[in-house]
DNA sequence: CTGTTAGCGCTTTCAA
DNA sequence: TTGAAAGCGCTAACAG
């Protein structure tokens, strides 16, 4: 089966290869005479236009890079989603590329979609340092870069706002009627959950309350982490009605503990966490949470490497804070009073 | 910033384009000085080949097609990960195609796919009747097809043995002791579901067990299928010690009512379901059935598209069903006598 | 209004 | 052992 290439159009339709060419994009007058003898020729012949010859021409692709660590997280795989769907929106492919957590393996995906001339790239990284693309964007390829610093590079960076997951976690158990609100914290202050605790301070303040570091026991980012901080909370005597915990492992942790001492959640304790992690809809009770927007911010990623692409923005990094949302379930419901 | 190409190389290391190239792709005889200073020029002016030409002119590109309902769905997100790993190993990019199930953004990806000539597209439709891939295949496109007929098509099509996991689910049960064991089916013996009850009737007739229209209701294939075809089973008066669920969408809706009618699971009675949604896992007792191996699978279409792109195999559809496998959890335990 | 033609960057035949 | 040169299929000046 021979390939049908803009040549034998033009010879069937006996007109030049550059009328077809403007035919088939529709950019420049051509007679309906002319054009209508084309198109024919077209669906005669079965004509296929080769994106491949079309994207050396144009130096550009329409195809964006998704370098993530695993698109079977789902943590990951909504992201992909946003990013595939946005893509295909502007009428961009996008190739996927798990990284699998190696630094080896993203590096080697960088070289591809580069030797590919993607248009553009959207990366999660597997790294805190992200010198390794530095080479990249210096040759001008438009990047955007999940929950990173961008430090000197010009690339758009997108995060979430810990702050305001705090806050948003907080004061809903606030407005639930809890006045007695504990929060189970990382042993860091600086990591990604840590930020939270400020907005869950702001929170109580805003509402004439006050945080007390007796309330507020650290433990690992998991859930045994959680669980300690429980029972050291628990063993405090302080009096709480409501944790908000930092992050949903350590929410799962406390609740696990307080039910071995007896309690209940919610009805004794409420609870909130931060997150959203595929266990917290599944778990028992159902997790009340802060959940980031995943998909929309896949989507939104690729619009400004769009602006970038399409030289619709040239200027230097910009700094995204991601939509996120109390996520009402189970896990935390009003106060009684007691 | 000037983008450095093969004549630049050529020209600082004072060679041809060809020998560039040669050195390049490794696949003629070059003296070591000339390699070498074609390799300083390259190491020099950071030079990387634009893969894109290479593909014009060997009219390949080393790009894979994946068309999926959902990357966000683990199913299929499974899947999508064993097509990348194995297409990142055979040194494939993979292009990210979910059609949300809309039949209409299958084809504008079909079409896509084509125009950016990938050597060859994986395929889960959204249709049954897959006839609008038939251009595709026509035109020489490798073709593999994931839960489909392939008809008269020339597609490798990968399934799922149905009969073989009703076996491996029934066996089970059997090997822990059961003897009354009951099947809750789907309204249709011939779709997917029905077609494991298949299995079970033979894992027990091999085990000199009969099987029962009586222990055998029918009910949808969801969650309240499972619960209504469970109170059947029950006001039958039949008594029975394990039910084989021709999917986990039933089984949980067995689960559900065997325990508002009073019954323990697994201690009373043992439940085995088929397909490992993702429910399975997180359900308590997590659900023991039976799972087909995705990203196993996804690999392995890979290499039959692989085998129909590099030429070795030219032969016509192949019908290849995939690995399942039991998944012990805590759902079936063995029978305790009476 | 339409056609001619020079490339895009690379591979590969052919010739030396 | 190396180089010259003809394209791959398409776009977009430029010319008429």
């Amino acid at each position: 089966m021979k390939k049908i290439t803009i040549k034998d159009i033009a010879q069937k339709a006996d007109v030049s290869v550059a009328t077809v060419s403007y035919v088939l994009n529709n950019n420049r007058y051509v007679s309906p005479e002319l054009k209508s003898r084309v198109n024919e020729a077209i669906a005669e012949l079965g004509y296929m236009p080769n994106a491949v010859a079309r994207n050396l021409r144009q130096s550009r692709t329409r195809t964006l890079g998704l370098i993530i660590p695993d698109n079977s997280n789902p943590f990951y795989a909504e992201i992909a989603k946003g990013v595939e769907d946005a893509g295909f929106e502007a009428g961009y492919s996008v190739s996927l590329c798990n990284s699998n957590g190696m630094l080896e393996r993203e590096l080697a995906y960088v070289e591809m979609l580069q030797a590919n001339q993607v248009d553009g790239i959207i990366f999660i990284s597997t790294t805190t340092e992200i010198q390794h693309i530095q080479p990249l964007v210096n040759r001008g390829m438009p990047v955007v870069m999940f929950y990173r610093d961008a430090g000197d590079l010009n690339v758009d960076t997108f995060k979430i706002d810990n702050h305001l997951a705090g806050y948003l976690a907080t004061r809903h158990l606030v407005e639930l009627g809890h006045q007695r609100i504990a929060c189970i914290r990382p042993i860091s202050d600086t990591n990604p959950s840590g930020q939270r605790v400020g907005g869950y301070k702001a929170a109580l303040e805003e509402n004439g309350l006050t945080w007390n570091p007796a309330l507020m026991p650290r433990g690992d980012n998991l859930i045994v982490g959680g669980a300690n901080a429980t029972l050291e909370l628990l063993s405090s005597g302080e009096p709480f009605t409501a944790i908000y915990a930092s992050n949903d492992a350590m929410a799962i942790g406390a609740i696990r503990v307080l039910r071995t001492q007896g309690f209940r959640v919610p009805e004794d304790i409420s609870i909130v966490g931060t997150d959203d992690i595929l266990l917290a809809s599944y778990y028992e009770p159902a997790l009340t949470t802060v959940a980031q927007l995943k998909q929309e911010a896949g989507s939104i990623a690729v619009q400004s490497l769009l602006e970038r692409i399409d030289g619709r923005y040239e200027g230097g990094a910009r700094e995204t804070m991601m939509d996120i949302r109390l996520v009402i379930r189970q896990s935390a419901i009003p106060y009684e009073g007691s």
